[in-house]
DNA sequence: TTCCTTGCAAACGATTTGCATTGGA
DNA sequence: TCCAATGCAAATCGTTTGCAAGGAA
């Protein structure tokens, strides 16, 4: 994210947090630059790790919990079953994620307009044939990262 | 799965056990047939609670681990992070799944031929543009199931 | 006999929560 | 002042593991 749409993203986050009487506290705002700069969705232990400390853990998911209760922050699980956050898509934009099985990696990959619009057809097809109707959908595409295939 | 499939699924999990001088117990083909016959990915208490208590958890989490090594299962987390079972792809075929957001049931999906080829395409292109190399892909379509739906 | 397998109980680790304290509006 | 927010310690809960007993080849 750049500094520029960063800086929108706060203005942002700070209208969510203040429509529900919550405050944008000194962790907050660590929590929500720290994932601003990442390049994927982040466990709370790397979190607390990338903070050196300075949140401790309880009230780092305590953060993480209302973050996401105000729909700043998205979760989700990777493939160890571990929390991972990341900014909620009103702020990051759609996307989906690369995993490499061989170290855990998950990085963050945009689509193209044209094809997410394929994507979109085909999951709300499905989703209507089987009853459901769709409100979403998740791609993890999975494989071995750069630095893995070398090594 | 028709009662056809799991014959011959069995054999194919006699042979992958086999392979690795593990044996085919009660307790594994117990877990199996109630995998065979499920709608989607099953969370270990389910299993227990499917099978009545007789396989108790520990042994039971020792079996899936043992399945999953030989490749007869695949595992996966659910929105909850509670890790979830089912047979194989090699066994069941590809597929994705559906998840109600609402009362958390996880639900497979078959895709077509022609459209499946034109995801591993477009899964392939991505991870190509980001130096990855693609080994597989996971689309989980999220929505609200027909029953709560209605209700 | 020789290993694989099982069951129970204890241990683990990520996450949550009770409670007393702190701090911002 | 008042209530949200915090930090520590203890509790939770899905899952894993140590160990001794059971069972098939």
């Amino acid at each position: 994210m750049t500094s520029r749409q960063t800086e929108q993203a706060e203005r942002e986050v700070s209208r969510l947090l203040s429509a529900r009487g919550v405050r944008f506290t000194a962790a907050r705002r660590q929590v929500i630059y720290a994932l601003a700069l990442a390049t994927g969705p982040m466990a709370a232990g790397e979190l607390h790790g990338t903070l050196r400390g300075r949140v401790p853990l309880s009230s780092l998911y305590r953060t993480l919990a209302v973050l996401e209760e105000a729909r700043v922050l998205s979760k989700e699980h990777d493939s160890m079953g571990i929390a991972r956050y990341e900014l909620a898509e009103s702020l990051l934009g759609h996307h989906h994620h690369l995993v490499c099985l061989t170290c855990g990696e998950v990085r963050d990959v945009g689509i193209d307009p044209p094809t997410e619009d394929t994507v979109v057809r085909l999951v709300e097809d499905i989703a209507r044939r089987a009853g459901y109707r769709a409100t979403g959908h998740r791609i993890d595409i999975e494989g071995t990262c750069a630095s893995c295939l070398t090594a």
